[in-house]
DNA sequence: CTCTATGCAAAAACTTTGCAGGGAT
DNA sequence: ATCCCTGCAAAGTTTTTGCATAGAG
């Protein structure tokens, strides 16, 4: 616990953000739900925050998103959701609950370009039934 | 110019849609830009219907998403845009000019999945520089 | 001590809905 | 003639902004 909260209070700080407990909080929220909306993160943080604002919750999530501690996976038909920043790698949506889920990243993936187009990042995305939903 | 209107009027009846000027009118301007947003379909439509309401565009988008003969481009940071459904095919965003386009689809795309996961579709999205926005 | 973050309220932006009249099949 | 579509207005949702106070460095 106290470990995390450190972990999380050094990121925001090496990454220029001021660490306050409701974005350590945000980062956990995150850590352990792995993909979250903003909904989520909002109705997990009142559980400790009792009265923290919707409005802080945005400014928070656009201000991580700006320094790259986190980042939004934007997802078809659905509310986009928000991850902690972490090693390269694509993600898995299920059709049936919604849920998001990280999956190895493709090897060799090979894209043709036209001439003069300048390729920085390439991602991933794979529509399916998760595991969960297949019992179903 | 006429063949276009039929064009889209059979495409709309054979997805059991009405064929309305204005539906047309919206699959023409997706096909003459390529990829539109919003506000650019409803500021391009209201050059030939003056008194088109927004809701109206909304509404057709929807229609036309659930009908499957557009789809929706969400893009992180941006607007999501939409285009006329076609061949499968991959897409490219300028970070810079935030324009779309189609690029070919990668081949062999080997996706490794944990077990109990059933993929029906991937969707790869390459971020980069445009061959307009390299030049300055 | 300084400067940024928070909470609240209000505004802005975005999208959907209900309804009456008009148009497509 | 029937049923869907359109335009308008209103409502709903989502996100941003301004400001005073609190809190972090």
């Amino acid at each position: 616990m106290e470990q995390k909260y450190i972990e999380y209070s050094n990121l925001l700080k090496q990454n220029d953000l001021k660490s306050t407990p409701q974005r350590v909080a945000m980062l956990g929220i995150l850590e352990r739900k792995g993909h979250a909306d903003v909904d989520y993160i909002y109705n997990e943080i009142k559980k400790d925050f009792v009265s923290i604002s919707l409005a802080t919750v945005y400014k928070n999530i656009n201000t991580m998103l700006e320094a790259g501690i986190i980042q939004e996976i934007k997802v078809p038909q659905k509310k986009s959701k928000f991850e902690i920043a972490k090693a390269k790698h694509s993600h898995f949506v299920c059709e049936s609950c919604g849920e998001v889920y990280d999956i190895e990243e493709p090897r060799n993936l090979q894209i043709r370009l036209p001439e003069g187009f300048h390729p920085k990042e390439a991602s991933v995305m794979v529509m399916g039934v998760c595991k969960e939903c297949a019992r179903s």
